[in-house]
RNA sequence: GGGGGUGUAGCUCAAUCGGUUAGAGCGCUGCCCUGUCACGGCAGAGGUUACGGGUUCGAGCCCCGCCACUCCCGCCA
């Protein structure tokens, strides 16, 4: 037998067995005369000791020359540890092994970092941890991370299999669709100059599913695109993929809200609310400045258009004129902003085409800024009012159009908050998740360079039907049945309720999105097909996955909840992919490099 | 594609204003140690300061370039 017990098993009531724990060398602990080893596997560690007394002399000498994560097979007794040595730090404390045989199954070089003790391991520059990954995975918080992720796996396949959903696999093999993110193309040795593509998403297959009569599909689906990366975003990942028939936006909302129910449950044991919070898009930028709002602290905007409409201040009566509007944020306690702090808010607002930021200091019972001359006494007693001013406090203005005004707000309101959060003075409690859902985004967004309509999530999405007629009359107006998940500003996922008659989907990729038919043909005619056919109404949803366990992991990357992650610019630090291949695959391909081939 | 940050011993970091032989903790090697659990003690080895140029009497430090990692903007239907 190669063990008969894990190292965290260990306990009193075994003392006098015979036990056999194999695992790796935790800490050796050289006492000249006699040596501890604990022994740790994923289940935990236990103390065997090895002394010579009771030992042949090659057995302690192969003890004492043991080094760090070596992978040993210790066979001993279980005894109890003599009184005054119990360590009451691992469940296995009570007990140690006392060794009569070892055998040394992989004898360990010196680690190129340290992983046994956990604040320094957690420090080691993560190109070394990316490179040794198989050392960091054994690190305790990084083997909870991969455990949870399969716990949360598990708990979503139980979920879904209860609530009557298939998980059904789709191609990764799949054809390019230029719209959205940039592709993985794969080229098709069988007929040079055809390409597959790897999916951004399986959302024409289950699209066809539904066409299909599967009614409730799920699948924990990998997706890849080929654009920049952030700390939330991998080239490939993974999302919870779902799509049903038969239903309506709310549906789609209870079925997401168990869900998450359920996972938070397993995941952290806690009860979060629901139903969540709606709140429109219009709603979320006009008091937040941004459609996925964290909603755990207030600092919300303020529209002062009506009271600055007059104003002698050209820059705000000025922006009401041409149509905008002017807006302002109490950013609370902010008022000792640094210069620095105050140009960076300054360079947001710049980055939106803003010539400057007006902003108000209330310090030392006055209101310091070079705009205040131009406040009527009205104007002062209104943002009094409207913003509950206090000493400490700092005002920021946005003056501009309603979209843009919204944005600067929003993104300096978050700004402002890491700059509280960062000294102290803003703390969220680590167990306070804010859901809620994001509706009524508009289905179309114009590009004012290329002059055309695009879809703001994607071509499938349904327009509100009391919205339809103003497709072709006023598209700016039709709303989509779109929703988006957010929890504590991090946009969870978003879906929505697809359209299943093939003239509406074929006006809004020709008519709408200026798609040529024959092109339009080429790239969905399969999807206008099927719909030909008896499509049911449908609608659905994705969910980040690793967004979703770097949330419940409390890690702000998502790279600490994959195994096997990229770097930034998309290499494998462990594996050194990508990498060129050999001569002669080009060949079959028919592909020609017109760079240098890399060594 | 653009902007910011980082890069010094195996690891984590220090090195005053540009000035002597680049230091510390951990790890590693050797010796001592029979109840430790981050064991302890003594001794020792270990450096192309990421890389390539430049300025200077003198560069880890300043300048230019470049590489890697990272954060952000663009991008992510």
């Amino acid at each position: 037998m190669k063990r008969t017990h894990n190292c965290n098993e260990l306990r009193p009531e075994h003392i006098g067995q015979t036990a056999i724990l194999c695992g790796w060398v935790h800490s050796r602990r050289d006492l000249g005369g006699v040596i501890f080893i604990d022994v740790r596997d994923r289940e935990g560690r236990t103390q065997t000791v090895f002394d010579p007394s009771d030992l042949t002399s090659d057995v302690f000498a192969q003890a004492s020359g043991l080094r760090g994560e070596s992978v040993v097979r210790v066979t001993g007794r279980v005894r109890a540890r003599p009184e005054g040595t119990r360590n009451p730090k691992i469940p296995t404390g009570e007990v140690e092994v006392l060794a009569r045989e070892l055998e040394v199954l992989n004898l360990a070089e010196p680690l190129p970092f340290q992983i046994d003790e956990p604040e320094a391991a957690a420090r080691v520059n993560e190109e070394m941890r990316l490179q040794y990954r198989y050392l960091d995975l054994r690190r305790p918080e990084m083997a909870r991370n991969l455990r949870l992720r399969h716990k949360v796996a598990t708990a979503a396949r139980v979920y879904f299999d209860e609530q009557g959903f298939l998980e059904v696999e789709t191609p990764l093999l799949f054809k390019s669709t230029p719209e959205g993110a940039r592709e993985f193309i794969v080229p098709n040795r069988r007929e040079p100059g055809t390409f597959y593509a790897l999916p951004q998403s399986p959302q024409q297959f289950k699209q066809i599913l539904m066409v299909a009569g599967v009614e409730r599909y799920y699948q924990l689906a990998r997706c890849f695109r080929d654009e920049d990366q952030r700390a939330d975003r991998q080239l490939e990942f993974t999302q919870i993929d779902v799509e049903m028939s038969f239903v309506e936006r709310a549906d789609i909302y209870a079925m997401v809200e168990g869900l998450l129910k359920r996972l938070w449950k397993v995941a952290l044991d806690l009860e979060i609310a629901t139903p969540f919070p709606q709140i429109s898009f219009a709603e979320a930028m006009d008091r937040f400045g941004i459609d996925k709002p964290d909603t755990r602290f207030g600092m919300e905007l303020c529209d002062l258009t009506a009271e600055f409409r007059g104003s002698t201040f050209k820059v705000f009566s000025g922006a009401v004129a041409s149509g905008g509007v002017v807006k302002a944020l109490n950013a609370k306690g902010l008022a000792d902003a640094t210069q620095g702090q105050i140009e960076t808010m300054t360079g947001i607002a710049k980055s939106f085409g803003a010539k400057g930021l007006a902003f108000i200091k209330v310090e030392g019972g006055e209101w310091k800024s070079p705009i205040v001359k131009f406040f009527t006494d009205a104007n002062k007693a209104a943002l009094q009012r409207l913003l509950a001013i206090e000493e400490g406090d700092l005002i920021l203005f946005a003056a501009d159009s309603w979209l843009n005004a919204c944005e600067i707000l929003g993104k300096i309101r978050l700004y402002a908050a890491d700059v509280l959060k960062s000294t102290g003075r803003l703390s969220l409690p680590p167990d306070r998740f804010d859901f809620l859902w994001v509706i009524d985004f508009p289905l179309l967004s114009f590009d004012k360079e290329n002059n055309r309509w695009y879809s703001s999530h994607h071509p499938f999405t349904a327009p509100v039907p009391e919205d339809l007629p103003l497709l072709r009359t006023d598209p700016r107006k039709v709303r989509g049945q779109h929703y988006d998940c957010v929890v504590n500003g991090v946009e969870l996922g978003g879906g929505s309720i697809r359209i299943h008659r093939p003239e509406i989907q074929k006006t809004v990729f020709e008519d709408i999105l200026q798609i040529p038919s024959d092109v339009a043909r080429a790239r969905f005619g399969y999807l206008l097909e099927a719909f030909q056919y008896g499509a049911p109404p449908h609608g659905g949803i994705a969910l980040g996955f690793d967004r979703l366990l770097a949330i419940l992991c409390g890690t702000p990357s998502i790279r600490d909840v994959i195994a096997f992650p990229k770097t930034a610019k998309g290499t494998c630090l462990m594996t050194q992919s990508p990498a060129a291949v050999d001569p002669k695959q080009l060949r079959e391909l028919r592909l020609e490099l017109k760079v240098p081939p890399k060594e």
